[in-house]
DNA sequence: GTAAAATAGTTGGTAAATATAACTATTATC
DNA sequence: GATAATAGTTATATTTACCAACTATTTTAC
């Protein structure tokens, strides 16, 4: 019983969640001989921003920035990274692969690159620029979106939410 | 500092669970005045599949089973379903809208589909089309992935890990 | 017809994710 | 110099994810 009616029925968020879930699965089955079993997005992203601060990887990767110190303070206890106070301005932290974190990433770099040329093998250039192009242009709308403006027809609590810095995703 | 560079680099997977954190994050609020704060998508699914079984809605969303027996353990005590036996194969318990879930799952349908078109206003037809089709072939493709053949560098240990019924997304 | 396998669901435990509020330290702004 | 803003931390509570082991029921195979 195939159900690709089902799933073409439901919301592009619940997509991408599924999608992203099904992704991750295979990315950890992958990497399973590593040293950490998980935050390879983290880590994927400090391979290209190496000694970036706390702050700048929540914003990029949508993660909440009291979750992300437990996440540095592991990845510090398994040795992957350094946590530098940055002498230019001592609030912030920045965050340096060591030796053996910049190995292992590596490979983690290599597991999301060899799934991301997988599963987009049969899928053409125009339509991956399509794709791509669009999932990009989700992200931007979802920030901008005024939740309480759009959805006029619900009455409002008084509870307040997060911000949205200016640099994230 | 716009991030649209940092953010193209990012794995699929990476963006695809940023496009549902923001997104669950503008649909949460706008459904501050319902009755349950999370689930949407499983009452979403519900509306379309009233009185499937709890497997369904697993393979269908990708959750997994023992989670789903909490969430429909909350559900009903928050009085939006009911979960009924089927008298004629009695392992499955078929999982129904009450009238009170129905009336505000419409809510959240409604809501769900005003981010949907809000989002996709600016996108072309045809875009839409191509990214939908190529969101689905990418979660196809996810999910016959066989981790342990395409990754042939990485030692495997023993670990068993779940496996994939027929019907799943 | 019965044993074995498969399926649907449940339980319990562990670890991790998520969210929030309150907090320190530091720097920027007025 | 007071105030506000920023970066990070701590503490807490709830939810979720994951897995192994379990019951009950139905299907399959011999």
């Amino acid at each position: 019983m195939p159900t690709n009616a089902n799933y073409a029925k439901l919301s592009v968020g619940t997509k991408a969640l599924i999608l992203s879930k099904l992704y991750y699965s295979v990315l950890s089955k992958s990497l399973e001989n590593l040293d950490v079993e998980r935050y390879y997005s983290i880590l994927f992203f400090l391979n290209e921003h190496n000694g970036c601060n706390q702050q700048n990887i929540c914003n990029n990767l949508a993660i909440d920035k009291t979750a992300m110190v437990k996440v540095i303070d592991h990845l510090i206890k398994v040795g992957f990274v350094d946590r530098n106070v940055n002498p230019d301005d001592r609030r912030e932290h920045f965050i340096v692969l060591t030796k053996k974190g910049l190995k292992q990433t590596a490979e983690i770099v290599k597991s999301f690159n060899a799934i991301d040329s997988e599963i987009f093998s049969e899928v053409s250039k125009e339509d991956q620029d399509t794709f791509n192009k669009v999932l990009c242009q989700l992200s931007s709308k979802l920030k901008e979106l005024p939740a309480t403006d759009l959805f006029f027809n619900y009455k409002k609590t008084g509870r307040k939410k997060k911000t949205v810095a200016s640099d994230k995703v």
